[in-house]
DNA sequence: ATTATAACTTGACATAAATCATTGAATCTA
DNA sequence: TAGATTCAATGATTTATGTCAAGTTATAAT
């Protein structure tokens, strides 16, 4: 299923600055080179399954990862997104709690794998690198509980509106500055903001109507942000 | 508002065991004895306000202190519930950044203030402690996972039969075995699982019509914890 | 190219849950 | 103990949103 494919070394923690090793000599880096392993995900295929152990920790090299929940009714919640230059199951890796969620790719995607006695050696030598997985945790749990403020009180048409702007964050913009590069299939938008796939195409139909975005396909362009921010209740 | 009210010494690290504190060397626990304040608060007083910076460590001796987030319409998502020997306020003073919630007492309680300069050179002298921050982090993150996932696609009713089982778990029971020790009011609840306060209170109607649980003002009584079980869709 | 499959869109309908309004009970406080 | 205030409980009504069904358009596969 995942085949084998060969990246050069370690460079893309090189490439992002933000990405938890970028802090490390070039002989630690060259040291996670020789131990990780690297893996291509074609879109759709999961890295690792709810309720399993954490065996090591994941880095997104290319591409988009879904974090979610199964409901009992099957139905999924997507909890998180991860992108390139992102970690990838380090909360259960930290915990030593079986994951939480599912991790399934969104694209095509080329992710690594560092073994967890590679990486926890690093914490012990690496105080910075604890201070950074603090502030990662402290940022996810923000965001979580401010995900948990939005489902729980907020109409969905607020939440989309709050969405569409999480999604410029995330993905970025294309050249025109008002295109989300986002390829998110309306049900995964659903599945992030807890609604149902009908509700999210009948809202986003209504912003086309009210001339707020514009669609075309799965790109959503932003034509009068200012009123969107008002609509989620975001311009305070 | 806030009167000053003396604490012995550091004992409450002693009496509970799950304290963050409860690692320490009795030389450091005076140390923190002599820098620390303690406050006793009256139900329903502030310890601290969303947006505001952390200048220390809370942690609570006795009572209760839920966060929560105010909405645009003046609504409120309670997101943590703290109680007695547990930290307050860690992850704004951890990741520097403002409180993101307001932290207010349910009932009486009395909080102790560690400042920052003093925990953080815990942290730098006592690597275990750190550990243990990552740990309560994973946990809190996860919790709040796991509420994302059960805010946007549970119906009120199993949000409301899932959170009786939280609350056995967080205030534990009576001696009857079957009384929830805890005094939220209804509001509260519905606080906390996202909904109106009058459905929280004709959902527990139903239940109590059903024969699944007893009312005596605040306290809920279980009476077919199976049956909630299999409602919350926890029994599997 | 031609199916086949998956994703999107729209409409009709049902219903869970919010909102508003009122009353009653409990708790606080003066 | 009385009065005031907060909290709990129900009823009536409205509305947002989920669900089901059918049709259309994309995308992938052979």
């Amino acid at each position: 299923m995942i085949k084998k494919f060969e990246i050069p070394v370690c460079e893309f923690c090189e490439i992002r600055d933000q990405s938890l090793f970028c802090m490390l000599t070039h002989h630690e880096r060259d040291d996670i080179t020789l131990h990780k392993s690297c893996n291509l995900y074609k879109s759709g295929q999961y890295v690792f399954i709810e309720g399993g152990y954490a065996s090591g920790l994941y880095c997104v090299n290319k591409g988009i990862v879904k974090l979610f929940k199964l409901g009992a009714d099957g139905n999924e919640q997507i909890v998180r997104l991860v992108k390139a230059g992102d970690i990838l199951g380090y909360r259960a890796l930290i915990s030593g709690e079986p994951y939480f969620g599912t991790a399934e790719t969104i694209g095509d995607s080329i992710i690594c794998f560092i073994p967890k006695e590679k990486f926890f050696e690093l914490l012990t030598t690496r105080p910075d690198i604890t201070q950074q997985i603090l502030k990662k945790l402290s940022q996810d749990l923000k965001s979580a509980e401010k995900k948990i403020m939005t489902i729980g009180h907020k109409p969905v048409r607020e939440r989309l509106a709050e969405a569409l702007f999480m999604f410029k964050e995330f993905f970025g913009m294309e050249e025109d500055g008002q295109t989300i590069n986002s390829t998110l299939k309306r049900e995964d938008i659903a599945n992030i903001i807890g609604t149902a796939t009908e509700t999210v195409i009948r809202i986003l139909s209504d912003f086309k109507e009210e001339k707020l975005i514009e669609l075309n396909g799965k790109k959503i362009i932003l034509k009068k942000p200012e009123v969107l921010m008002h609509i989620a209740n975001l311009d305070d």
